[in-house]
Formats: C-alpha cells, sequence, structure tokens
DNA sequence: TGGCATTTTGCAAACGATTGCAAACCCTTA
DNA sequence: TAAGGGTTTGCAATCGTTTGCAAAATGCCA
C-alpha cells in the first residue's frame, strides 16, 4: 500500500479506468519480471517454487485475471467455441420451444468443464456466411450448430470451406460435418410399434418432413406400419412446424377437418403438447380416445396432465458429443457421426384403456408418483 | 502472384494452419502498407477512394475477417458482454424453466442488433465471483445476471467492486447494480383483483418468497386482498421453487394436503401449467372449480387447454433494458431500476364459470380462435 | 577457491491489429 | 519552376501476453 509515485495509466487513456491491473504491475510489486509473473501463473516447473507461490498469492490479492484477448492473440489459438441457432427469415419469432434451452445449458455446462468459453448467436438463416465470419475473425475455434434444418447445402459449403462445425441434426450420406442427434428413425419405429401393439392403427404423425431429423422418424413411422403390414394413410401426416404458436395455428386447422385417428406421434415434446391441449378443448380425452407420445422428452413431459410418453434424447450426451465433434474438426478430423441412444419413455399418454371414467383422485395421485421414478 | 518467396508462417506453427487470411496479406496482394488495409477496412476518409474499393473487394474474395482478439486488445476495449445464468449448487438440475430460453433469445437478438457478442455463461451460485473474473479477464465488458435469487448481496459486492452489471430481478432499496425487472407488485395486485372481481375469494399464492421478485408479487397479492378487506390466509401460500421437477412434487404434495382454494396465482408459467395438470389429473376443472393466473406470459401460455391467463413480462423490452443498463454501467453510470411495463393477458383459465359442462366441440375451436387475437 | 552442471531469471521478439505523426505525392498558382 | 496547399500513404509504437534463448544465480564437488 505504498503511497510512493502510485502506479497510473501509461497513456491518457480517457476511460472511466475499471483498475484493470495487468501482469506489468505484478511484476514491478513482486520484483520480478513478466516472464516470471506469466510462467508462475502458469504453473510452469521454470520458476522457483516459493517465488511462485509468492506471485500467485500476490494476484490472487490484486484480483488479477491474465487478459485472455492478449494470451490468445500471443498464443494463435482462441478457447471459445460459437453456439449458433439460426432463426428463419421471414417470421422473426422468438425461440419458443424448451428443447433448445435445454440443449443450449448442457452445452454450457459440457464446454464450461471442457475449459472453453461459450459464445451464443443466432444468425438469420440467410446470413448462414457468417458463420464462417465467426471463425475467420477468431472470435471462436469453431461452431455448433443447433438443428440443420434445410439448410444442409449451406452447411456443406461451409464446412468445405474449412470452418470447424458440428451439427445437431440427423446423419445426411457424405455430409462434410461432424453430425450429432438421435435415432430418429428408430424414435420413429419405437413410437409407432408401441401405438399397434397398444392396437392402435390410425396413426397420426405430425412434424415437417422437410427437415432431415424428422424425414427420418418418418421412415420409422412407416417402417413400423410395414411391419405390421399397414399401408401408410398419407390423410394422417400433417407438416406441423416446431415454432409454438405456428403450431397451433396448423394444429387447430388439421383437427377441424380430420379427427379420424386414435394416436397421434408428435415430432417434439412441444407439439404434442399443444395437441393435447386441441384435443382436450375439443373433447376428446388422452389416453382414453387419443394416444400421444411426443419427441425430446423434455421435463416438460412429465409436468402435463397427462403425463407424455416421449421419445427420450439425452441432451447431456448430446451436449458432450458435440463439443467433442467440434474440437475434432477443428484439429483437421473427418466429419463423424454420432448416434446417441434413443429410448421410449412412457408415461401416462399411452396407456391400455381402462373403464371410460375411472375415479379420478385415487388413480390420480398414483400417477403423479409414478412419474417420479 | 508472384511466386517468390512464397507466403507462409513465419515460425514453425504445428497447427492445420486453417489458412488465416491477415492484413499483411491483403497489403502485399494490394501493394499497400498494412495501416492502409486498416483505415480502408474501417472506412477512413483518410484513405483513397478508388484504393478502399479494391482493398475492401478484395478483403470480400479472400474472405478476410478481421481478427477481434487483436483488434481488442489494440483498441483496449471488447465488444462482448456476457450473460450469466446462475445455477444451485445443491441440485445440478438443467435449466427447466422456458422463460429463460425466451430471455435469452432475446438478449441474444437485442446484443446483436448493438453490435456485441454475448458470451453465455452458467455459474454455480458459490462461484459468483466468477463473474468479475469474466470482466478482469477482459472477456467481456460487462455481465448480465439472469435472475438475481437470493445473491442480492453477493451481486453488491461484486457491483462496488467495479463489475459493470445489470440484473433481470426486482428492485431492493440502495442496490449498487442495475435492474431490470416487470413491476411485481403491480402484477400481483393485477392477478389477485382479477380474481377478487370474479369472485374467487380463496386465493393460492404459488412462489417461494425469499426471491425478491416473489416477496414483491406476494406483497402486491396481500395489497389486493386488503384493498378488499380480506385478510391474507397464510395456508393459502406455498413456497414452490422454479424448478420444474421440484415444482411438481412441492405442488403434488401441497394439493395432497389442501384442496380448499378457486383460485391460484402462480409465480411462473411453469408453476401454472404444473399446478393445472395435477389439479386435472385430481378431478379438478380449470377454470369451473379453479382460475389460474400465471406469470411471464410464454409462447406456452397460449398452447395449454385451458389457454393460460398470466401477467405478460414484455422480454424484448427487458433485454434492450438490460442491454442498456450494462452498457452505462460500465461507462461509470450510476445504477438504475427500470420496470417494465406490467399488464395481465386474459386468456380462458379465468372467465366466469359457465353451465358446468359446456358443448365442447362449438366452444373449443371458437376458443381457440381467441387465444391468437 | 574455481569449475561445472543445474536451476532460475530476464531480454526481446512475436501475435494481428490501430493510429499519431511525418513523409510523399499531387495539384494549383505565382 | 518553385512554393504551398491538400490528399494519401507508410513508419513505428503500442495493446498484454507467451516463449526461445542467453545470462545470472545457485549448488556441488574437487
Amino acid at each position: 500500500m505504498g503511497q510512493n509515485g502510485a502506479k497510473q495509466r501509461p497513456k491518457a487513456m480517457s476511460q472511466p479506468t475499471p483498475d484493470r491491473t495487468q501482469m506489468v504491475d505484478l511484476a514491478r510489486i513482486a520484483g520480478v519480471s513478466v516472464s516470471t509473473v506469466s510462467r508462475a501463473l502458469a504453473g510452469s516447473t521454470l520458476v522457483n517454487e516459493k517465488t511462485r507461490k509468492r506471485i500467485v498469492e500476490l494476484a490472487g490479492q490484486l484480483r488479477f485475471s491474465v487478459n485472455v484477448g492478449a494470451q490468445n492473440l500471443r498464443r494463435g489459438q482462441t478457447q471459445t467455441i460459437a453456439v449458433v441457432l439460426p432463426k428463419a427469415a421471414t417470421d422473426a419469432q422468438p425461440v419458443s420451444d424448451p428443447f433448445f434451452i435445454a440443449l443450449l445449458g448442457e452445452l454450457a455446462d459440457a464446454l464450461t468443464s471442457h475449459g472453453y468459453d461459450m459464445l451464443f448467436t443466432r444468425i438469420n438463416e440467410d446470413n448462414l456466411d457468417d458463420l464462417e465470419r465467426i471463425v475467420r475473425s477468431g472470435r471462436a475455434l469453431g461452431v455448433i450448430v443447433i438443428g440443420q434444418w434445410q439448410h444442409h447445402y449451406a452447411l456443406s459449403t461451409l464446412a468445405n470451406r474449412n470452418t470447424p462445425m458440428a451439427v445437431w441434426g440427423a446423419a445426411l450420406p457424405g455430409a462434410p460435418y461432424s453430425v450429432v442427434g438421435s435415432d430418429n428413425r428408430l424414435g420413429g419405429q419405437l413410437a409407432t410399434r408401441r401405438f399397434l401393439t397398444g392396437g392402435r392403427k390410425r396413426i397420426l404423425f405430425l412434424g415437417d418432413t422437410r427437415l432431415p431429423e424428422v424425414a427420418l422418424r418418418f421412415e420409422g413411422y412407416r417402417d413400423a406400419l410395414i411391419e405390421a403390414k399397414l399401408m401408410v394413410n398419407p390423410g394422417l401426416t400433417a407438416a406441423v412446424p416446431f415454432e409454438a404458436a405456428a403450431a397451433k395455428r396448423t394444429l387447430a386447422d388439421l383437427f377441424h377437418h380430420t379427427q379420424d385417428f386414435d394416436a397421434i406421434f408428435a415430432c417434439s415434446d412441444l407439439i404434442a403438447m399443444t395437441a393435447v391441449a386441441l384435443l382436450h378443448a375439443g373433447g376428446r380425452r388422452v389416453p382414453e380416445d387419443v394416444w400421444v407420445i411426443g419427441y425430446d422428452d423434455l421435463p416438460l413431459a412429465s409436468q402435463m396432465h397427462p403425463t407424455l410418453t416421449s421419445v427420450k434424447q439425452p441432451l447431456a450426451e448430446a451436449a458432450t458429443a458435440l463439443v467433442d465433434a467440434v474440437l475434432a474438426a477443428q484439429r483437421g478430423g473427418a466429419p463423424k457421426v454420432t448416434v446417441l441412444e434413443t429410448r421410449l419413455v412412457e408415461r401416462e399418454s399411452t396407456v391400455a384403456a381402462r373403464a371410460p371414467a375411472s375415479k379420478p383422485k385415487a388413480h390420480s395421485s398414483k400417477a403423479v408418483a409414478t412419474s417420479k421414478r
């Protein structure tokens, strides 16, 4: 706390000067050179144990943190990974699917635990080139794209231009970028088979097959029907979008025309939930009249009534896989496909029908407990 | 394109060398100095219009982006703002409230449109000091904290140590950091009054009053009751947490003991939704038996059945206000409080009771349409 | 005490941009 | 042709680290 020639800004930087301590300050105080400080903080064995401790402690007292900008510059590499959520150019709808926050949260944790920072950006789908800019400007060493939507082509171009990239979505043959996703086809099969074994045959498929993931789920749906020697009824599929409001509009319209189904396979829990709400509003009961299965198995799925049977996508593993993939890509590795374990989590929306109106009280409290196991 | 002494890495950097073009490359090709390139790209009037165009075009062809790390270093300031979601140390639950993604999405947009990058981090609530590190390491020029929870004290300490900060939450007297939030007290009043004018008097309050926002909502609830010359019944309040699974457990337990209420004011849409599901499971109808009002007015609120009346928090404005606040703080401004417009959005979960079992079909489709207006 | 091997330290050159200042250039006018 | 003005350009220092290399300090042994 000496008051001699107190430390001051080298130049007349007019900023409010939020006291940014730097290595040179530590060095001066500790009476060593900047190099030594640098090495000490990096835990190098080149510096004497005693001085190292002294410096580290001093750094703690002054609340010093190395300037990562300068560090990255010098090291020629950043410790940041960008996570991108493409958004539709047409409707500027805010993200509404809780699936994203779930995945995002897991990604944040996975990145942190690997020692990376996460740069989050939503980019307009016709500015997809910005992805490349993020990397070339050194903002991030690679990009994780949440949702491939219909952008396979654009993404491929970028990947071919050397943008390290990992995408949440479906494996497309020969894709030049790494993909992580659930086994969408299997998911479709599991859900559909469950309906069939329960005797439900008129299964409504809700999802936009222009999206690769959804297309695969549809294939699974079709396969399961064929296994059971049933035909796919085009009248029983509807291109419901993932976005909440739009989904609701589409569904309301659909149900207005069609009531002839006894089961619904929805490509997201959000869609499933909306469908259930509309069915209830229309006086049809779930599961008595219609069975419903969603996709994602969000926490939300067990908060509804009835609790929702859903195809589970293991998000924590998804996050880890995405991080690994983008790092591998950055190191020049070949693109790889990761298919996550995919299974059906059964809840109340698909139970064998009972007496139409069972005693609600007793039944329900048991049901509630069940959902926790 | 002379082939003399072709460009190569200065040192033997063993990296895969993802062709990082830099100013010096442009300079060489354009036959000018780096300074000129820098000025040209910055759009300085100091450089001749023709050369400027030439350089800009060249940069486009080579897909050059300036290295923001170096830029920041030189400029002494970063263009990044950190957004932090504190997470409970005890239960490592993933984020489950869709409210967060909604706010996060808006923040991403607001930051982008102001030209800032967003660094997203979840930090453990007992590592709150990391907030300071983010700023002192130059990773971000300020921090936006989503949710003040019970961290007022810790946040204050950090703010007093010169960490530019803006917090989503409730205004606490003399807080040294800027706060943005809805008018929580008013929100509580609006909801409660709506119940009272509808003749509902036994109103269950669901929310953890240890959280400042919730405490204010509770005050509003209390005020409205007092206005109506009613007393607050301690048996009608329950500390339901925001986290999905925990909320469900608490609620299930609560409903097991208490059924004596005719209205529910829930401090988040997620809690409201869970409550509705449990009520349904327990055989009680909404709104016939119980009216329900949530808080947040998420897209989700209009996807449920019945659609949910909710206190709206304008998230887009929230995001803008938070960004402005953190920037102001960074410039050394005094902490300020921003209270957003707060209003009740009425939907089906609070409608005057009708004939117990109305014709579902006709009624519902109309209801669905209503929710869109 | 000197010589030599080992630690420890510090010097100085990067990393990729920005920017004050002076030099070079181009016109115009005398 | 030279002087003088305004435009354009380039030099070189700088931002805060890291790191190769050489120098200094230390320890050990004869």
